[in-house]
DNA sequence: TCAAATACGTA
DNA sequence: CGTACGTATTTGAG
């Protein structure tokens, strides 16, 4: 393998003031320009041979928003989220962890309260940093103790120079990184490389948002909301109109608080209906004893709509152009997945009619199916689940396996990535264990070291620690099992979600790139699904798009072609449409 | 005023 | 005693 050659980076930092691009070259030399003809002259002259280092792919953002492709990139906290695990990843946190300095004596943040006078010159630092960088290396963000200086960021650069040493640390983290991640595994660099693409994605999806029908979103507001509100009055009508349906169906029952747990179960007490709590799945079950249950069931989804969804909701984050824009993140601080703000990953169906394809547009919308078990498939080596993964339908061969119904097939099976023990599911398992016993170990070996506390890895190479955030001194022995079981369930898990989150990202990535020719956008990620936004003539050659890529990236994730990975793939004009 | 607990939408 | 996240609301501590 030739993996240790020396890649061909370029590190990039911005000058935001300036508005000017600096530019370290691989032998050290800064060059910059300035003005957006000059700026995209000089990212795009070096783009297929190039890849651009930066502390993170926000501090791309101006150069995202003036919509240059910058298709290969390194983002070091991307690259530092995979080798550490979790969600921190400042630039002085990435340099801290990449030159082996102690953690824990980081130097803090500066304050902007008034106490950050009385510190002041007290870093270990130069009192009078010089901020000059030196040709062989970068002497201004760094202080004499080794950290990067607390203080400086890529919103505070002032000069070339300054903006060239940025980058020259930038670049020279990255190649610590790379050593690293070549010793964790052999899919780690891909993965990063995906994942630093992932982050400019994630800025791109921001900048693009979702295209919504702006009529039919607020149609379906207010059906379920009321109309919009003018005054704070009318806010509060709106709210007593929906309380009357609940509050009507226990007649005399007068002024009651619909969004307190406890007065809720006392209105139900005064209705004859006796529950433990009100959660959603109880009061489900007790739906044919009173009225009143369905009522506040209905209730309940159009206060979610109306509080979550609403007016405020469609103002805030609805942009003139109809577009629903929140910041995304290419990872959270578990096992890796995509996550989104602005309810965006959490939209009711109810809603999605409102998500449509601009005038002249379509939506292409893709969803990978049975994504998980696939994943398992791949990353545990099983070949006798390798070959299940060949079929459209994956439980239907599983259960011919176990001589059961297809059901019971799909119960075991997503018990088994999920830790499940309970019900009907216990049973299944042990056919499981039978039939595909180089999968289930995998799944049993992550468990085990959650419980103790010790960390996974996902097939890309990402650590996911076990032992994070509770404090479990002092603790009874009750509590402690619960705690080491909760972290045996989260593990196992998450060697699963964690690698299936790779291996979507590398498919999301790949779309990404391979539609800019056909001037689409990918719109939305969400987990397994992707929508891309076409002009209606290239709609069709879109899809085709989407299908290759799978295929091309999945090859490239799994290494070989004994694992499949299918996917659905329709046009439609809104994200509600049915699949063809 | 802030954090935890509760609830619930999505995958 | 299935996992994750984001958002809103209530509650209780400071």
């Amino acid at each position: 393998m030739t993996t240790s050659s020396a890649p061909r980076w370029r590190g990039l930092a911005l000058l935001p003031d300036a508005g000017g691009v600096a530019v370290v070259e691989t032998d050290g030399a800064t060059s910059m320009a300035t003005g957006r003809s000059e700026v995209e002259a000089l990212i795009t002259r070096l783009t297929p041979t190039t890849r651009w280092v930066t502390w993170s792919a926000d501090e791309l953002r101006p150069l995202i928003l003036a919509r240059l492709p910058l298709p290969r990139t390194w983002s070091v906290a991307e690259a530092h989220r995979l080798l550490h695990g979790g969600l921190r990843a400042d630039p002085h946190r990435c340099w801290a962890a990449a030159r082996g300095l102690d953690l824990g004596t980081l130097p803090s943040p500066p304050r902007t309260d008034l106490f950050a006078l009385l510190d002041e010159g007290e870093d270990g630092g130069e009192t009078e940093p010089s901020r000059t960088a030196s040709p062989g290396g970068p002497v201004w963000p760094v202080r004499r103790d080794g950290y990067l200086r607390a203080e400086v960021d890529h919103s505070t650069l002032t000069t070339l120079e300054e903006a060239g040493a940025w980058a020259v640390a930038a670049v020279q983290v990255a190649h610590a990184q790379r050593e690293a991640l070549q010793q964790r595994g052999p899919r780690a660099i891909a993965t990063c490389h995906s994942e630093s693409a992932a982050a400019v994605l994630a800025v791109e999806l921001e900048r693009d948002g979702l295209p919504i029908d702006r009529p039919v979103l607020e149609e379906l507001i207010t059906r379920s909301a009321g109309a919009r509100p003018i005054t704070e009055r009318d806010e509060l009508a709106r709210r007593a109109d929906r309380d009357r349906s609940v509050l009507e169906a226990v007649p005399g029952i007068g002024r009651v608080d619909l969004r307190n747990p406890a007065s809720v179960r006392q209105l139900l007490a005064t209705a004859g209906v006796d529950v433990p709590s009100t959660r959603k799945w109880v009061l489900e079950q007790h739906a044919d004893r009173h009225r009143v249950i369905p009522a506040l069931l209905d209730w309940r989804r159009r206060e979610r709509i109306a509080t979550t969804y609403g007016w405020r909701w469609l103002d805030a984050h609805v942009g003139p152009d109809d577009r629903l824009r929140g910041a995304w993140s290419a990872c959270d601080g578990a096992a890796g997945r995509m996550t989104a703000q602005a309810g965006l990953h959490s939209l009711p169906s109810e809603l999605r009619p409102g998500v449509a394809a601009a005038p002249g547009h379509l939506i292409v919308r893709a969803d990978l199916g049975q994504v998980e078990p696939r994943v398992l498939a791949a990353v545990s080596g099983d070949e006798a689940f390798a070959a299940a993964t060949l079929a459209e339908d994956l439980y239907l061969p599983v259960a011919q396996r176990l001589g059961s119904d297809r059901s019971v097939a799909k119960v075991a099976v997503l018990a088994a990535m999920y830790g499940q023990r309970s019900g009907a599911a216990g049973e299944a398992l042990r056919g499981l264990e039978r039939e595909y016993p180089v999968a289930m170990r995998l799944l049993d070996h992550a468990q085990r070291r959650g419980e103790g506390g010790m960390p996974v890895w996902t097939v890309g190479g990402r650590l996911v620690r076990t032992n994070l955030p509770e404090q479990s001194e002092r603790l009874g022995a009750d509590q402690r099992q619960s705690l080491a079981r909760a972290r045996g369930r989260f593990a196992r898990n998450a060697v699963i979600q964690g690698s299936a989150a790779e291996l979507f990202k590398a498919w999301a990535v790949t779309v990404r790139e391979s539609v800019r020719d056909l001037d689409a956008q990918v719109v939305l990620c969400l987990h397994d699904e992707l929508l891309v936004h076409v002009r209606q003539e290239q709609a069709q050659r879109c899809a085709d798009v989407v299908h290759e890529a799978l295929a091309a990236s999945s090859r490239r994730w799994v290494g070989h072609d004994r694992v499949r990975f299918v996917a659905d793939v329709s046009v439609v004009r809104r994200w509600s449409e049915a699949k063809d």
